[in-house]
DNA sequence: ATACAAGCTTCTGTATACAGAATCCCGTAC
DNA sequence: GTACGGGATTCTGTATACAGAAGCTTGTAT
């Protein structure tokens, strides 16, 4: 746990920036690396001691936090790490894959000769990682094509719901990351054709089907690794 | 913006409730009735004292409505009341049409009897409504629907996010607020009967036609009025 | 007249302090 | 041995206090 409050602490005095980001980002990590546990009460006075603040800017983040799906709020009780539950996981696959769909199709219809070219560079990117079977890498990759094709259907709402469910999709499938590889990256390259030819329904078929995949693949993965 | 205050003020006298909740349902109706000019800087301190309460209360609301799409908080000068532009509310369109119409499809794919009953008897309400010319009633009777549907669907991430949209996009067109009647309840009818069948694909293509419509609709009677 | 800079004012961001609710612990009664 | 109740404890929710940044005002120089 100490590690990330120092580089929280450590920020916070080499900036004025906002303390309470600070805080969020330290709380999420120790989140996700299991330090706090699914269903653990977080009483903002030890947290804030731990993260050398004070108890505001914890509160502040608990209250984003909440809002984001990593924990609940109870009224006069306080926080608690949200306890991720297989139905969740589900729903949140499902939606992800309905708003990543109406994204390739917006990225379809909208996308410039210089955006179909930088989609082929990035697939590049992951096919390169690929070979090299460098998993960060290709994680990185991964995230910045489907980043990309959303920048490029150019609805900033859509993005932002999608980069909110996709942050708490990786929650669940965290400690069994593990990327499904050739077959994605396959239909990644199909995907990248059919925008280029602002062939909008082909666009968004694929990618339905695609994020069917990975959410099958990765719940599959899941049910191996015993996860709850 | 004096009543809205006292009620804040006198609700927490009256509970030991969550203060902030009653601060951010506060600036959510002073944003709406138009007390709180898009562009306008809101200082904390001076919402604090209208409201009765302290800064603390008034900040952690201040967060949430960021969240929400209500206000813009910039670091270190405060929240900003959010200037709806004509885009974003063709995002906001966009985006609920997407997530109805995937809700349709799971209602339509999980709807047991009584909830076919429960959505004629939601059908008939609108109708009557619609009959007596009872505006508020008629809105209220759409909004009953399609949470119904959402909840029927069963998917709370689902249902969660297609709210947070449905009330911003509200916001857009609350000055010319204008149900578009009989039409609207034509489809509702098919769509319900499209539900009893378990067609998924025949719902979903009527929400999806339906939620267009309703988009375009609003869209047209914003340009009429001269709306920004 | 305009550009610039120093000082002041205002406001946010953070910390500390206080009041009351929820919970827990322990003793008592049955 | 178990159920109940009172008191202490802990924690949240709210209020107040303080430090520093951002912006404005005013005066000066070109």
């Amino acid at each position: 746990m100490d590690e990330a409050l120092t580089a929280a602490a450590s920020r916070r005095v080499a900036r004025p920036a906002p303390l309470r980001q600070a805080v969020y980002d330290a709380l999420i990590e120790l989140i996700i690396n299991g330090s706090l546990k699914p269903g653990q009460h977080l009483v903002e006075a030890e947290l804030a001691e731990h993260l050398g603040v004070s108890r505001q800017p914890v509160r502040e983040a608990l209250q984003r936090l909440q809002t984001d799906g990593w924990v609940d709020l109870r009224p006069a009780q306080g926080a608690f790490v949200h306890s991720p539950t297989e139905e969740e996981a589900t729903q949140l696959l499902s939606v992800r894959a309905v708003l990543e769909t109406h994204s390739a199709r917006g990225a379809a219809q909208n996308a410039k000769p210089e955006d179909v070219e930088q989609l082929w560079a990035l697939q590049q990117e992951g096919v390169d990682a690929l070979a090299d079977g460098d998993v960060e890498r290709l994680v990185a990759a991964n995230t910045a094509l489907h980043a990309f094709i959303t920048s490029v259907a150019g609805n900033a709402v859509l993005a932002e719901l999608i980069s909110q469910v996709t942050r708490r999709v990786r929650w669940y499938y965290m400690p069994i990351a593990k990327p499904r590889g050739k077959d994605a990256w396959n239909e990644h390259a199909q995907l990248i054709e059919a925008i280029a030819k602002g062939d909008a329904d082909r666009a968004s078929e694929i990618m339905r089907k695609h994020t069917e995949r990975t959410g099958e693949y990765r719940k599959a993965i899941a049910a191996a690794a015993g996860q709850d």
